[in-house]
Parts: structure tokens; sequence; C-alpha cells
DNA sequence: GAGTGGTCTAGACCACTGG
DNA sequence: CAGTGGTCTAGACCACTCC
């Protein structure tokens, strides 16, 4: 009946309640609407308003209890940096991210690299270098895998004004649903610290990040090395609690 | 009708196909069977058999994919060690856990602790502190801060000879339910060295931990400094990609 | 006792995938 | 085309929390 909108409704009541916290309606702790309130508030059926509240905890923007009712998560919970973009994670730390672009050609990543990623030794790969900044200074370094052939003409890109992710988004339809990170600490090479300035030895944090799309087929392969004393990462897990 | 297991339907079905993924009956990548197998199979409704398989994808042990069906993760997915104890962990990786307790009282943590983990500066906190090693070769140092008022008696326990973990479960009944970690790399301190048998300045991953029950009240805090030429971390993350 | 989320039934229509 | 998961309705009984 004139439904001119094909979300699906659990997600625009989602949508919505996230709208209400993120502009301070409830607050870190607030009882958000029962499942009931939500069935006679939008005329829905429990399981939609159900699944809407689901959203929200999946989102860790909620967190519910049983016999209590729902309620807004802390702040805290909601702010973890670890898999974001450079640009939004720099941009939610209050600093203005920009890039400079090293180098993009193709060529085969080193055999650490190329082993640590788990990346096939015999694909051909795009590299992208770009040594990333905050407010002019250098921040980190980033080398970008992406598999050649799922990215024709990727070299007539201009990623002196384009995001990567973006590029690969839009121009390439990709989906990612799922990414994964492993962190390392090292001293700093004589490379990296050029680029970094700061001195050889130093304490780098590097952090190698595949992105994977919905059947978990990897569609980027990043190497990223931050100056270990401006940057630290946070995550956050429900720790899986299978059944033994 | 002579139902003696109080576990929901959903979670047995999920606990069922959890062993066969594990012992190997269906591999990375198979399909596994469908809402509607799972109905007939078992004489479940069609929103049980979509719970049991819910609960497989939020274990990160399956994956869905519309109008094709529900498959199993790839390997790498399910194994991320950021969030399992320092024993679990080590021997996922094959190596041998022990630990040495350097020290137990009642004290307050460093500025830098106190603010790094967002602790109540005005509480009392239990500091254990432990040598964490892996084939009798030390692998971390780990100062655990865990808030006396929820542990009274703490003080009392051997932590030679049992795990923090299995004591705060099982003799003070916590239900952890959320674990958050923020990670940097810095140079080792003298103190840190000293235990770890490394140079002082050698590169560190130090990893700030912290458990929290069902109501985000943190019940643990720990700080790790693990030997960084030997350890990294891996995490993962399905994108949060909510709603703008 | 009233309200909450947890679990479950028996249906339905749809969009998407694959042959 | 048949099969899959995605969404949804209109109910139901239960366990738990709070008063």
């Amino acid at each position: 009946m004139g439904n001119i909108d094909f979300t699906p409704r659990y997600i625009q009541i989602a949508q919505h309640l996230q709208a209400l916290i993120e502009n301070g309606a409830y607050k870190s702790g607030d009882r958000l609407p029962s499942e009931k309130e939500l069935m006679t508030q939008f005329g829905i059926s429990r399981i939609t308003a159900t699944a809407a509240l689901d959203e929200l905890v999946k989102a860790h923007l909620a967190y519910q209890q049983r016999g209590r009712g729902t309620f807004v998560a802390k702040a805290m919970i909601r702010n973890l940096s670890f898999f974001s973009s450079f640009t939004e994670d720099m941009r939610a730390r209050g600093l203005s991210p920009s890039s400079k672009l090293l180098s993009l050609d193709l060529t085969q990543p080193d055999q650490v690299t190329l082993e640590k990623l788990q990346m096939p030794a015999d694909a051909a790969y795009y590299r992208l270098v770009r040594l990333r900044l905050t407010n002019q200074e250098p921040a980190a370094l980033q080398y970008a895998y992406l598999p050649a052939l799922l990215y024709p003409g990727l070299d007539k890109v201009d990623f002196n004004q384009r995001y990567l992710y973006e590029v690969i988004r839009e121009d390439y339809g990709m989906k990612t649903t799922w990414s994964e990170a492993i962190v390392e600490a090292a001293p700093a090479t004589d490379e990296e610290a050029a680029h970094l300035e700061i001195s050889a030895g130093t304490p780098v944090l590097v952090i190698w990040h595949l992105t994977l799309d919905d059947e978990y087929t990897p569609v980027e392969y990043v190497r990223s090395v931050y100056q270990a004393d401006r940057f630290s990462f946070s995550t956050g897990r429900n720790p899986i609690q299978f059944y033994s």
C-alpha cells in the first residue's frame, strides 16, 4: 500500500532508533522502546520489532538483558578504530588526513607479505604505495596489493584525487563483508624510517589487513606501517563462547 | 514430550552442525543443510532453523548467500587470536604455556594505565603481576587489575596453580560478554626488558585489554607486554555498514 | 503481577541464484 | 524453473526482573 521505500521495515526502524541515539534523545545506558512498544508504535509484528533491535545489537549500538529491556551501549564500545579506512579513522580522531601517491605498478609482493597474507603467488597484483599523512605530517606508509584480474584499468585511476575504498566500491562494484587484521610491532626499516621521518630501529606498528567479499575471497591486501609513538588501535568482540 | 534437555532447540541444532563441521563432515566452503532441510530433518519450524544457522554465522563458523545457501566459513576466519586467554591462545599456536606469579597486592595502577583503560581512580584494585612463558621461555609480562570490591578474598588464591579466568568465572560467577583491546608498539622499558630477557628499547607489543560483563561494566583490566619478535595477533570483523 | 526479552509454531510472499 | 535465504504476520508459552 503505497510503500515506495524498499528498505525492509526492521531496517527502517533500526535507522530511526539509531538516529535517536546519535542525536542524543537516548543516551548511554538508557532503555530503548520494548518490542511491544515498537509493535504498537509502528504497527508491526513482534518478529519485526525483534529484528530491528537485533540490528542495533549487531552494530554494537545496544545490548539486551532478559527481563529488563534493551539498552543503549556505552559510548566506548561504539568507537573501535580497527576496521575503518585510514581516512575515516583519522577524521574520527580529529585529525586531517591526506595522502601522497608514491607508486602504482604491477609487481609481485615480497616473500614475507606473500606468506603473511596468504596471497596466491601465481596471481598478478597492482601495488599501490602511499604515504598517509595527518595534518601534513607523515603518519603511515601503506602498501596495498590488488589482484589485477579483479581490477582491470586500475592503473589509470588518479589516487592523489580519489580514495581506494571509493574506487573499489563504486568503479568495480566490490561488496566487502568481512575484514581481518594481523598486528605486529617491529623496528622500522631504513626505507620506512626515511618516509616516516623517524630513526631506523624505532618501534613501528605494522598492520596487515585483508578485505574479503561475501564469499570470503580476498579483494585487497594491505600492509600499513604506523609511527608507533602517535598511533594505537582498538578492537572489540563478543568472546566466542560456542558450545562444548 | 520427554524433553529433558532444556537447551533451546536451535542451539542444539547449531551444536550438532558445529560438531559436523569440526569433525570434518563439512569442510570449508561446503554447503550446509538448507533451512527447509533442517525443518524436515528435525521437525522444527522455519524460524528455529533460521535461528540455528544464524548461531553459526554469529560464531563465524558459516556465512550465508541469498539464493545459494549457507556455507562453512574458511578456516582462517575461525582462528582469530585476540580474544582468547593467554593459555588458550598459546595452546592454539602449538606452544606450551606456563605462568610465574611475580606479585599480588592491593595497589593503584600508574597514571598511564588508569587513563588508557578509563579506570575509576577512586576504586581499589588487586594487582596481579605475572610473567607468562611458552616452552619455559619468557613471552609476555602481564599486569591485571581487578576491582577489589568485586573480588573479596582474591589475595588468598594461588595463581601459580589456577588460571585467572577460571577463578573469576567459577569462584566469583562473573559472566563476561564483551571484551575490548587497544594495541600499541613501544620500546621496552628497563623493567620489561629485564623480565622478558631482551634489550631495553627493543620493540614490544603492548595490549591493553578490558573485559566487560553483560552491563558493560569492566570486571578486569589487563596490560600485556609481548616480545614483538615472537608474537603477532589477529582480529576480524564485519565492517559495520550501518545506515546513513 | 506486570513487563521484558527468549523461544517457538504454521503459515505467507518475495528476490535472488542456478540450471 | 525449483531451491535458497530475506522478510513478515499473528499468534503462543516461558523465564526472568522488578515492584
